[in-house]
DNA sequence: CGAATTTCTTCACTTAAGTGAACGAGTTAT
DNA sequence: ATAACTCGTTCACTTAAGTGAAGAAATTCG
Protein backbone atom coordinates (compact mmCIF):
# COMPACT_ATOMS: atom_id res chain seq x y z
CA UNK A 1 0.00 0.00 0.00
CA UNK A 2 3.11 1.85 0.91
CA UNK A 3 4.46 1.73 -2.42
CA UNK A 4 1.68 3.07 -4.00
CA UNK A 5 2.09 6.33 -2.02
CA UNK A 6 5.89 6.14 -3.22
CA UNK A 7 5.37 5.40 -7.08
CA UNK A 8 3.05 8.70 -7.12
CA UNK A 9 5.78 10.52 -4.88
CA UNK A 10 8.43 9.63 -7.32
CA UNK A 11 6.89 11.44 -9.84
CA UNK A 12 7.86 14.73 -8.48
CA UNK A 13 10.57 13.96 -6.22
CA UNK A 14 13.23 11.22 -5.55
CA UNK A 15 13.01 10.32 -2.10
CA UNK A 16 15.95 8.63 0.59
CA UNK A 17 15.11 5.21 2.10
CA UNK A 18 15.42 7.19 5.01
CA UNK A 19 13.48 9.61 4.32
CA UNK A 20 10.52 7.07 3.41
CA UNK A 21 10.70 5.82 6.43
CA UNK A 22 10.37 9.12 8.14
CA UNK A 23 7.13 9.65 5.83
CA UNK A 24 6.18 5.93 7.14
CA UNK A 25 6.51 7.06 10.63
CA UNK A 26 4.11 9.84 11.09
CA UNK A 27 1.61 6.87 10.50
CA UNK A 28 -0.31 9.03 8.44
CA UNK A 29 -2.98 6.30 7.09
CA UNK A 30 -6.34 5.39 7.78
CA UNK A 31 -8.78 2.70 6.88
CA UNK A 32 -12.96 4.21 6.42
CA UNK A 33 -15.84 2.56 6.17
CA UNK A 34 -18.28 3.29 3.53
CA UNK A 35 -20.76 6.01 4.47
CA UNK A 36 -18.10 7.59 6.61
CA UNK A 37 -18.67 11.12 7.09
CA UNK A 38 -15.43 12.79 7.00
CA UNK A 39 -15.78 16.10 7.17
CA UNK A 40 -19.32 18.28 7.82
CA UNK A 41 -20.57 21.85 6.52
CA UNK A 42 -20.03 23.81 9.49
CA UNK A 43 -17.11 22.14 10.97
CA UNK A 44 -13.36 23.19 10.92
CA UNK A 45 -10.53 21.51 9.88
CA UNK A 46 -6.85 21.28 9.13
CA UNK A 47 -6.94 17.46 7.37
CA UNK A 48 -6.21 16.97 3.53
CA UNK A 49 -6.70 13.47 2.05
CA UNK A 50 -5.35 11.21 -0.29
CA UNK A 51 -6.53 8.18 -1.80
CA UNK A 52 -4.63 4.91 -2.06
CA UNK A 53 -7.60 2.90 -2.37
CA UNK A 54 -12.05 3.67 -2.50
CA UNK A 55 -13.55 6.90 -3.80
CA UNK A 56 -14.34 9.85 -1.60
CA UNK A 57 -17.09 12.52 -2.63
CA UNK A 58 -18.03 16.24 -2.11
CA UNK A 59 -21.25 17.66 -1.70
CA UNK A 60 -23.02 20.58 -0.50
CA UNK A 61 -26.40 20.61 0.89
CA UNK A 62 -28.69 22.94 -0.43
CA UNK A 63 -32.24 23.40 0.29
CA UNK A 64 -31.70 19.97 2.11
CA UNK A 65 -30.85 18.60 -0.98
CA UNK A 66 -27.19 17.31 -2.05
CA UNK A 67 -25.20 18.84 -4.57
CA UNK A 68 -22.17 16.34 -5.52
CA UNK A 69 -19.17 18.44 -6.71
CA UNK A 70 -16.24 16.20 -6.97
CA UNK A 71 -15.13 12.36 -6.69
CA UNK A 72 -11.68 11.46 -5.57
CA UNK A 73 -10.01 7.93 -6.65
CA UNK A 74 -7.12 6.07 -6.40
CA UNK A 75 -4.09 8.88 -6.39
CA UNK A 76 -6.31 11.82 -5.96
CA UNK A 77 -5.43 14.11 -3.27
CA UNK A 78 -8.19 16.42 -1.84
CA UNK A 79 -7.30 19.27 0.53
CA UNK A 80 -10.97 21.34 1.24
CA UNK A 81 -10.91 24.83 0.55
CA UNK A 82 -11.51 25.54 4.20
CA UNK A 83 -8.35 24.28 5.35
CA UNK A 84 -6.88 26.96 2.91
CA UNK A 85 -8.94 30.02 4.05
CA UNK A 86 -9.71 28.89 7.34
CA UNK A 87 -13.04 29.16 7.75
CA UNK A 88 -15.81 26.95 8.54
CA UNK A 89 -16.60 23.95 6.04
CA UNK A 90 -18.93 24.79 3.21
CA UNK A 91 -19.63 20.95 2.39
CA UNK A 92 -18.90 17.46 3.30
CA UNK A 93 -17.46 14.46 2.03
CA UNK A 94 -18.03 11.11 2.05
CA UNK A 95 -16.66 7.90 1.60
CA UNK A 96 -18.62 5.86 -1.12
CA UNK A 97 -16.90 2.82 -0.68
CA UNK A 98 -14.35 1.72 2.01
CA UNK A 99 -11.52 3.54 1.49
CA UNK A 100 -7.84 3.45 2.23
CA UNK A 101 -6.56 7.52 3.34
CA UNK A 102 -3.08 9.36 3.71
CA UNK A 103 -4.47 12.07 6.29
CA UNK A 104 -2.26 14.73 6.69
CA UNK A 105 -2.73 17.91 8.62
CA UNK A 106 -1.77 21.39 7.35
CA UNK A 107 0.79 22.32 10.74
CA UNK A 108 2.64 18.85 9.90
CA UNK A 109 2.45 19.49 6.66
CA UNK A 110 4.28 23.47 7.18
CA UNK A 111 6.81 21.83 9.67
CA UNK A 112 7.80 19.50 7.33
CA UNK A 113 7.78 22.12 4.30
CA UNK A 114 10.11 24.14 6.15
CA UNK A 115 12.46 21.55 6.79
CA UNK A 116 12.48 19.48 3.56
CA UNK A 117 12.77 22.08 0.65
CA UNK A 118 12.39 18.97 -1.54
CA UNK A 119 8.80 18.47 -0.15
CA UNK A 120 7.81 22.02 -0.43
CA UNK A 121 8.81 21.33 -4.35
CA UNK A 122 6.61 18.51 -4.40
CA UNK A 123 4.11 20.41 -2.83
CA UNK A 124 4.20 23.51 -5.74
CA UNK A 125 4.19 21.39 -8.60
CA UNK A 126 1.53 19.17 -7.11
CA UNK A 127 -0.31 22.20 -6.96
CA UNK A 128 0.16 23.69 -9.91
CA UNK A 129 -0.29 20.63 -11.73
CA UNK A 130 -3.85 20.32 -10.23
CA UNK A 131 -4.70 23.96 -10.63
CA UNK A 132 -3.75 23.57 -14.23
CA UNK A 133 -6.07 20.12 -14.34
CA UNK A 134 -8.82 21.80 -12.52
CA UNK A 135 -8.98 25.06 -15.25
CA UNK A 136 -9.22 22.04 -17.66
CA UNK A 137 -12.11 20.01 -15.84
CA UNK A 138 -13.82 23.72 -15.00
CA UNK A 139 -14.04 24.87 -18.72
CA UNK A 140 -14.71 21.93 -20.02
CA UNK A 141 -18.07 22.04 -17.88
CA UNK A 142 -18.55 25.49 -18.95
CA UNK A 143 -18.37 25.08 -22.55
CA UNK A 144 -20.68 21.93 -22.61
CA UNK A 145 -24.38 20.33 -22.29
CA UNK A 146 -25.24 18.09 -20.01
CA UNK A 147 -25.09 15.58 -22.51
CA UNK A 148 -21.51 16.47 -23.89
CA UNK A 149 -20.41 16.66 -19.94
CA UNK A 150 -21.84 12.71 -19.55
CA UNK A 151 -20.39 11.49 -22.55
CA UNK A 152 -16.99 13.40 -21.78
CA UNK A 153 -17.52 11.90 -18.14
CA UNK A 154 -17.88 7.81 -19.77
CA UNK A 155 -14.85 8.25 -21.98
CA UNK A 156 -12.26 10.22 -19.34
CA UNK A 157 -13.45 8.30 -16.28
CA UNK A 158 -15.94 5.07 -17.00
CA UNK A 159 -15.29 3.57 -13.48
CA UNK A 160 -17.01 6.25 -12.25
CA UNK A 161 -20.24 5.40 -14.08
CA UNK A 162 -19.97 2.18 -11.75
CA UNK A 163 -19.18 2.83 -8.68
CA UNK A 164 -21.41 5.42 -8.10
CA UNK A 165 -24.89 5.92 -7.92
CA UNK A 166 -26.61 7.87 -11.28
CA UNK A 167 -28.36 10.41 -8.83
CA UNK A 168 -24.78 11.27 -7.71
CA UNK A 169 -23.49 11.55 -11.07
CA UNK A 170 -26.54 13.76 -12.08
CA UNK A 171 -25.53 16.52 -9.48
CA UNK A 172 -21.67 16.16 -10.47
CA UNK A 173 -23.24 16.94 -14.35
CA UNK A 174 -25.10 19.49 -12.67
CA UNK A 175 -28.99 18.15 -13.69
CA UNK A 176 -31.40 15.93 -12.01
CA UNK A 177 -31.63 12.01 -11.37
CA UNK A 178 -34.60 11.87 -14.53
CA UNK A 179 -32.66 14.22 -16.46
CA UNK A 180 -29.75 12.02 -16.46
CA UNK A 181 -32.04 9.50 -17.36
CA UNK A 182 -33.68 10.25 -20.48
CA UNK A 183 -30.18 11.82 -21.89
CA UNK A 184 -29.19 8.30 -21.48
CA UNK A 185 -32.01 6.97 -23.43
CA UNK A 186 -31.52 9.68 -25.73
CA UNK A 187 -28.57 8.90 -26.52
CA UNK A 188 -29.30 5.01 -27.00
CA UNK A 189 -32.04 5.75 -29.14
CA UNK A 190 -29.43 7.54 -31.68
CA UNK A 191 -26.87 4.82 -31.33
CA UNK A 192 -29.28 2.63 -33.13
CA UNK B 1 2.99 50.05 -10.65
CA UNK B 2 6.16 48.15 -9.22
CA UNK B 3 4.93 49.02 -5.77
CA UNK B 4 1.54 47.27 -6.48
CA UNK B 5 3.71 43.84 -7.34
CA UNK B 6 5.52 44.37 -3.67
CA UNK B 7 2.42 44.75 -2.08
CA UNK B 8 0.63 41.54 -3.32
CA UNK B 9 3.89 39.77 -2.48
CA UNK B 10 3.85 41.14 1.04
CA UNK B 11 1.26 39.19 1.40
CA UNK B 12 2.87 35.72 1.26
CA UNK B 13 6.69 36.19 2.03
CA UNK B 14 8.83 39.57 2.73
CA UNK B 15 11.13 40.20 0.63
CA UNK B 16 14.59 42.26 1.78
CA UNK B 17 15.42 45.43 -0.59
CA UNK B 18 18.18 43.48 -2.43
CA UNK B 19 15.55 41.16 -3.60
CA UNK B 20 13.41 43.74 -4.72
CA UNK B 21 15.90 45.06 -6.97
CA UNK B 22 16.62 41.87 -8.48
CA UNK B 23 12.88 40.99 -9.67
CA UNK B 24 12.85 44.65 -11.10
CA UNK B 25 15.75 43.93 -13.08
CA UNK B 26 14.36 41.01 -14.63
CA UNK B 27 12.76 43.54 -16.63
CA UNK B 28 9.35 41.34 -16.55
CA UNK B 29 6.87 44.44 -17.21
CA UNK B 30 5.13 44.48 -20.19
CA UNK B 31 2.44 46.96 -21.68
CA UNK B 32 -0.21 45.86 -24.02
CA UNK B 33 -2.78 47.23 -26.24
CA UNK B 34 -6.30 46.20 -25.73
CA UNK B 35 -7.13 43.15 -28.94
CA UNK B 36 -3.39 42.11 -28.44
CA UNK B 37 -3.61 38.46 -28.79
CA UNK B 38 -0.86 36.87 -26.20
CA UNK B 39 -1.36 33.41 -26.67
CA UNK B 40 -3.22 30.90 -29.82
CA UNK B 41 -4.63 27.90 -29.75
CA UNK B 42 -2.29 25.33 -30.96
CA UNK B 43 0.72 27.58 -29.90
CA UNK B 44 3.16 26.34 -27.16
CA UNK B 45 4.48 28.95 -24.33
CA UNK B 46 6.45 29.43 -21.10
CA UNK B 47 4.68 32.68 -20.19
CA UNK B 48 2.57 32.25 -17.43
CA UNK B 49 0.60 36.53 -16.70
CA UNK B 50 -0.07 38.78 -14.00
CA UNK B 51 -2.09 41.60 -14.68
CA UNK B 52 -0.85 44.88 -13.00
CA UNK B 53 -3.16 46.68 -14.35
CA UNK B 54 -6.38 46.34 -17.12
CA UNK B 55 -8.07 42.74 -18.06
CA UNK B 56 -7.53 39.62 -20.07
CA UNK B 57 -9.53 36.66 -21.10
CA UNK B 58 -9.01 33.40 -21.72
CA UNK B 59 -11.44 31.52 -24.80
CA UNK B 60 -11.97 29.03 -26.87
CA UNK B 61 -12.89 28.36 -30.62
CA UNK B 62 -15.44 26.19 -30.81
CA UNK B 63 -17.17 25.45 -34.32
CA UNK B 64 -15.86 29.27 -35.06
CA UNK B 65 -17.23 30.26 -31.60
CA UNK B 66 -15.59 32.09 -29.30
CA UNK B 67 -16.28 30.50 -25.62
CA UNK B 68 -14.94 32.85 -22.50
CA UNK B 69 -13.78 30.45 -19.77
CA UNK B 70 -12.14 33.70 -17.67
CA UNK B 71 -11.08 36.77 -16.98
CA UNK B 72 -8.31 37.96 -14.90
CA UNK B 73 -8.16 41.66 -13.72
CA UNK B 74 -5.88 44.02 -11.34
CA UNK B 75 -4.01 41.51 -9.04
CA UNK B 76 -4.81 38.39 -10.38
CA UNK B 77 -2.68 36.02 -11.99
CA UNK B 78 -2.75 33.34 -14.89
CA UNK B 79 -0.32 30.23 -15.73
CA UNK B 80 -1.82 28.59 -19.08
CA UNK B 81 -2.62 24.79 -18.34
CA UNK B 82 -0.50 24.23 -21.12
CA UNK B 83 2.85 25.57 -19.66
CA UNK B 84 2.20 22.66 -16.68
CA UNK B 85 1.15 20.19 -19.39
CA UNK B 86 3.71 21.33 -22.18
CA UNK B 87 1.09 20.92 -24.64
CA UNK B 88 0.25 23.06 -27.06
CA UNK B 89 -2.56 25.93 -25.93
CA UNK B 90 -5.93 24.37 -26.56
CA UNK B 91 -7.22 28.05 -26.08
CA UNK B 92 -6.15 31.78 -26.79
CA UNK B 93 -5.64 34.75 -24.23
CA UNK B 94 -6.25 38.51 -25.44
CA UNK B 95 -6.90 41.34 -23.96
CA UNK B 96 -10.16 43.10 -23.43
CA UNK B 97 -8.56 46.88 -22.28
CA UNK B 98 -5.04 48.48 -22.59
CA UNK B 99 -3.05 46.44 -19.85
CA UNK B 100 -0.22 46.46 -18.10
CA UNK B 101 1.35 42.74 -17.23
CA UNK B 102 4.34 40.89 -15.31
CA UNK B 103 5.53 38.34 -17.76
CA UNK B 104 7.64 35.26 -16.51
CA UNK B 105 8.51 32.27 -18.15
CA UNK B 106 8.91 29.18 -16.73
CA UNK B 107 12.60 28.76 -17.05
CA UNK B 108 13.15 31.93 -15.01
CA UNK B 109 10.77 30.45 -12.69
CA UNK B 110 12.45 27.26 -11.67
CA UNK B 111 15.84 28.84 -11.56
CA UNK B 112 14.46 31.54 -8.99
CA UNK B 113 13.07 28.93 -7.24
CA UNK B 114 15.89 26.86 -6.62
CA UNK B 115 18.20 29.69 -5.72
CA UNK B 116 15.15 31.37 -3.01
CA UNK B 117 13.31 29.12 -1.05
CA UNK B 118 11.36 31.97 -0.58
CA UNK B 119 10.08 32.64 -3.76
CA UNK B 120 9.57 28.90 -3.63
CA UNK B 121 7.23 29.09 -0.85
CA UNK B 122 5.40 31.49 -2.19
CA UNK B 123 4.61 29.96 -5.34
CA UNK B 124 3.16 27.08 -3.48
CA UNK B 125 1.13 29.33 -1.41
CA UNK B 126 -0.24 30.84 -4.21
CA UNK B 127 -0.87 27.83 -6.16
CA UNK B 128 -2.53 26.31 -2.83
CA UNK B 129 -4.55 29.39 -2.63
CA UNK B 130 -5.97 29.79 -6.06
CA UNK B 131 -6.71 25.87 -6.73
CA UNK B 132 -9.12 26.36 -3.71
CA UNK B 133 -10.52 29.57 -4.75
CA UNK B 134 -11.08 27.87 -8.15
CA UNK B 135 -12.47 24.83 -6.59
CA UNK B 136 -15.65 27.25 -4.86
CA UNK B 137 -15.71 28.80 -8.36
CA UNK B 138 -16.48 26.03 -9.52
CA UNK B 139 -18.37 24.29 -7.42
CA UNK B 140 -20.64 27.59 -7.42
CA UNK B 141 -20.90 27.63 -10.92
CA UNK B 142 -22.06 23.70 -11.21
CA UNK B 143 -24.87 23.84 -7.90
CA UNK B 144 -26.84 27.09 -9.67
CA UNK B 145 -28.41 28.02 -12.51
CA UNK B 146 -27.27 30.62 -15.17
CA UNK B 147 -29.24 33.10 -13.07
CA UNK B 148 -28.18 32.40 -10.35
CA UNK B 149 -24.76 32.62 -11.67
CA UNK B 150 -25.19 35.87 -13.16
CA UNK B 151 -26.66 37.72 -9.74
CA UNK B 152 -23.55 36.12 -8.14
CA UNK B 153 -21.59 37.56 -10.88
CA UNK B 154 -23.19 40.76 -10.05
CA UNK B 155 -22.20 40.50 -6.26
CA UNK B 156 -18.70 39.52 -6.69
CA UNK B 157 -17.45 41.18 -9.40
CA UNK B 158 -19.44 43.85 -10.09
CA UNK B 159 -16.50 45.67 -12.48
CA UNK B 160 -16.43 42.70 -15.01
CA UNK B 161 -20.54 43.56 -16.17
CA UNK B 162 -19.10 46.81 -16.83
CA UNK B 163 -15.77 46.62 -18.55
CA UNK B 164 -16.33 43.12 -20.47
CA UNK B 165 -18.90 43.12 -23.71
CA UNK B 166 -22.19 41.33 -22.78
CA UNK B 167 -22.22 38.61 -25.12
CA UNK B 168 -18.48 37.97 -23.48
CA UNK B 169 -19.89 37.48 -19.96
CA UNK B 170 -23.38 35.48 -21.59
CA UNK B 171 -20.37 33.01 -22.65
CA UNK B 172 -18.19 32.76 -19.33
CA UNK B 173 -21.70 31.82 -17.47
CA UNK B 174 -22.14 29.25 -19.42
CA UNK B 175 -25.23 30.50 -21.94
CA UNK B 176 -26.02 32.38 -25.31
CA UNK B 177 -26.23 36.43 -25.37
CA UNK B 178 -29.60 36.33 -25.94
CA UNK B 179 -30.14 34.15 -22.95
CA UNK B 180 -28.27 36.56 -20.66
CA UNK B 181 -30.75 39.43 -22.71
CA UNK B 182 -33.63 37.63 -21.74
CA UNK B 183 -32.26 36.55 -18.24
CA UNK B 184 -31.93 40.36 -17.48
CA UNK B 185 -35.45 41.04 -18.24
CA UNK B 186 -36.33 38.56 -16.42
CA UNK B 187 -34.61 40.47 -13.04
CA UNK B 188 -35.91 43.64 -13.92
CA UNK B 189 -39.20 42.39 -13.87
CA UNK B 190 -39.27 41.03 -10.30
CA UNK B 191 -38.20 43.66 -8.74
CA UNK B 192 -40.66 45.90 -9.83
C1' DC C 1 -18.35 63.19 -40.43
C1' DG C 2 -20.45 59.09 -42.11
C1' DA C 3 -20.04 54.09 -43.27
C1' DA C 4 -19.14 49.76 -41.35
C1' DT C 5 -19.02 46.89 -37.68
C1' DT C 6 -20.06 45.36 -33.23
C1' DT C 7 -23.17 44.96 -29.55
C1' DC C 8 -27.49 44.32 -27.47
C1' DT C 9 -32.28 43.38 -27.50
C1' DT C 10 -36.63 41.36 -29.07
C1' DC C 11 -39.54 37.83 -31.27
C1' DA C 12 -41.35 33.30 -32.70
C1' DC C 13 -40.28 28.72 -32.52
C1' DT C 14 -37.63 24.44 -31.03
C1' DT C 15 -35.29 21.70 -27.79
C1' DA C 16 -33.95 20.20 -23.42
C1' DA C 17 -33.97 20.50 -18.46
C1' DG C 18 -36.96 21.02 -14.05
C1' DT C 19 -41.00 19.27 -11.39
C1' DG C 20 -44.04 16.11 -9.19
C1' DA C 21 -45.92 11.77 -9.29
C1' DA C 22 -45.92 6.92 -9.94
C1' DC C 23 -43.91 2.33 -10.39
C1' DG C 24 -40.81 -1.65 -10.25
C1' DA C 25 -36.31 -3.54 -8.82
C1' DG C 26 -33.03 -3.98 -5.55
C1' DT C 27 -31.24 -3.38 -0.82
C1' DT C 28 -31.44 -2.99 4.23
C1' DA C 29 -33.22 -3.64 8.56
C1' DT C 30 -36.14 -5.75 11.90
C1' DA D 1 -39.83 -12.94 5.45
C1' DT D 2 -41.72 -8.70 4.93
C1' DA D 3 -41.81 -3.94 5.62
C1' DA D 4 -39.25 0.26 4.69
C1' DC D 5 -36.14 2.57 1.95
C1' DT D 6 -33.20 3.63 -1.89
C1' DC D 7 -32.55 3.82 -6.66
C1' DG D 8 -33.48 4.26 -11.41
C1' DT D 9 -36.88 4.98 -14.95
C1' DT D 10 -40.97 6.81 -17.18
C1' DC D 11 -44.76 10.16 -17.91
C1' DA D 12 -47.21 14.58 -18.42
C1' DC D 13 -46.57 19.19 -17.81
C1' DT D 14 -43.86 23.59 -16.93
C1' DT D 15 -40.01 26.49 -17.43
C1' DA D 16 -35.93 28.13 -19.39
C1' DA D 17 -32.24 27.88 -22.73
C1' DG D 18 -30.95 27.35 -27.91
C1' DT D 19 -31.79 28.98 -32.71
C1' DG D 20 -32.36 32.07 -36.50
C1' DA D 21 -33.81 36.40 -37.94
C1' DA D 22 -34.38 41.25 -37.58
C1' DG D 23 -33.58 45.73 -36.06
C1' DA D 24 -31.92 49.57 -32.93
C1' DA D 25 -28.02 51.57 -30.54
C1' DA D 26 -23.30 52.20 -29.78
C1' DT D 27 -18.64 52.04 -31.23
C1' DT D 28 -14.84 51.91 -34.48
C1' DC D 29 -12.52 53.28 -38.42
C1' DG D 30 -11.56 55.40 -42.86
Amino acid sequence: MQDLLFDFISKYVSLTEEEKNAIVSLDIFRSVKKGTILLKAGQKTKESYFVLKGCIRSYYVVDSEEKTTAFYTEMEALTPPCVISKTPSEYYISCIEDTILLVSNSDMEAEINSKFPKFEMMCRKLSEELLAKQRIDFDAFKTSSPEQRYLNLLEKRPDLIQRVPQHQIASYLGIKPQSLSRLRARILEKKC
